[in-house]
DNA sequence: CCACTTTAATTGGTATTACCGATTATGATA
DNA sequence: TATCATAATCGGTAATACCAATTAAAGTGG
């Protein structure tokens, strides 16, 4: 059995990996330049195969050096995990929490969530990062954030997760375009072009179409918006109908408008709201106090 | 932020966990007692906490510590798979790969899949181990396997899976007793006790019942056999029925027998067959061209 | 064409620490 | 009480991690 390499020759790997640089990335990690670079020739020595290669003035990753990294960034953060972990003595619901979640949840859910979390763990560390779903699956692997709040299904990717509830979908429309219709809503009897949705990257599109059986797309008019608030904006203007989540319902996204929400056609039509985190985590126990505190706030809590 | 600790002083954790004692653990970790006692202090230290207490003549790891020695484990074993994957120029199909398999699968497979791997792959050294499917899964979160051949449905526990294809249920009985019979067989056509299965712990009995839609326990003999090869003389000696898998009769099982094979009734009486490794892994494509050749010695292959 | 800058590797010296063997302290056992 | 087994401690040594300074090579600008 040969030597096991160090986690600190492969942290230095992920700095250059990340600066492309030995004076940037030797900066980074506290070390000097010399350092840094001969624990990058220790550690293609002890792993018996090239990282890099270096053409006298700059260098490249090579293809096994990339997939090095990749597997080193998975120790990095597992170990880094097991660190808080103890240090945290074991605690749940303690220290830094990185928590991100998509752009439809995120503003009808952080600021209910936040100030729970507040009041019923003080110690918790907080910090939210809204961004895409796979932006965030990438930010979750490379141990940037520790848990997502997302809509499913998706595929986890190795992930674990747990289902925090349903989230209804309703169709908003304003109230004189409704007033001629009955619950729940029969879409034919809406003009074509009529359903206006989000951008493609946003997975509620998707799971909205699908919940709600959408599946006549000419009922869907190709102008997409970006934001769930434009949707609403449409929708006042009279310029058509929108499918929006109970959430953002219930936290006020219709007060002002002329809108009304009615129940829409569809077997099962709502999303699952869940929370995703790592399989190699140490912080199961949080996460699942985390979920609790996550689906209370949901429409439709049905944690698993 | 804190100082990583070393893998080394980790791995001395996991050993001294496994021995329960300094000495022999020193001994097994090829270094002296003293540098494993002090290398535990210095863990100790480094996670700001208590990871085992002593009690001045022996020890006993605290909840801390048995927490720790989890993660360690897997932190250790994303190491080794990196340095092995490194090591060996990260060729696919070379290189060490210890493979459980399930009892109701392994007789039928293992022999044709060794054949056939050792003719396309010469440099990949297998070895076997036949278990139950809870330990087999113990033996791959230790390290001590890296992959598994497994019926499915079963809870995955954060590792990753694919499925190799169906194996269908076949009735198996006495061709006497099976004279009257048309197919696909109705159960309640059959004597209350007539079909016999395997021990609860093996998991072919779950998926037989499940599959065959044999909700009706009463058709069900209580007596229990310990390997498929038993129910084939309980079925012989004409004392019953029982479920095979369509794999053991094609490697034939029943030869020699005046056993006949019919379809069952359900609607999908088959068990799917699967391959299931770490999450953590850094063989994937590795697994991924297992999976194609085990899936091509199944009766249906559908690999997903 | 030549200073000047930037880059990564190399060198030599120093501080750290990993490790061992020997010793000690403490119960358990005979 | 003597002996044994165990884990912690101690003192010394070998290994190595690290840095500052230097070198080598390749751009850059005048």
């Amino acid at each position: 059995m040969s030597k096991l390499p160090s986690l600190k020759n492969l942290s230095y790997l992920l700095a250059l990996h990340q600066h492309q640089n030995f004076n940037r990335a030797a900066e980074a990690s506290h070390v000097s330049q010399s350092t840094l670079s001969s624990g990058i020739q220790n550690l293609e020595e002890q792993l018996g195969c090239q990282l890099i290669e270096r053409d006298h003035k700059s260098f490249l990753f090579t293809s096994m050096g990339e997939q090095v990294v990749d597997q080193a960034r998975q120790i990095l953060t597992s170990t880094e995990e097991l660190l808080n972990f103890a240090q945290s003595q074991g605690k749940l619901m303690e220290g830094p929490m990185r928590l991100g979640c998509i752009p439809t949840i995120a503003p009808f859910l952080l600021g209910d969530l936040s100030k729970s979390l507040q009041r019923q763990y003080p110690k918790l560390q907080l910090n939210f990062r809204e961004d895409t779903t796979s932006n965030l699956l990438l930010h979750l692997r490379n141990g940037e954030l520790d848990a997502l709040v997302l809509a499913l299904p998706i595929d986890l990717q190795g992930n674990l997760s747990y289902v925090l509830g349903r989230d209804p979908f309703k169709l908003v429309m304003h109230k004189q375009l409704a007033s001629d219709l009955s619950e729940p809503v029969i879409y034919n009897q809406l003009p074509d072009q009529s359903i206006f949705l989000l951008e493609r990257e946003h997975c509620l599109t998707g799971h909205a179409v699908a919940a709600c059986e959408l599946a006549d797309s000419a009922k869907i008019n190709p102008f997409t918006a970006t934001s769930l608030h434009s949707l609403v904006q449409i929708a006042d203007a009279r310029l058509g109908a929108t499918f929006l989540p109970q959430m953002a319902i219930d936290r006020g996204i219709l007060n002002g408008t002329d809108l009304v929400a009615l129940k829409p056609s569809g077997h099962q039509a709502a999303r699952e709201i869940g929370l995703v985190y790592r399989a190699t985590t140490s912080r199961r126990q949080t996460f699942r106090k985390l979920a609790e505190s996550i689906a209370a706030l949901l429409p439709e809590p049905t944690l698993s």
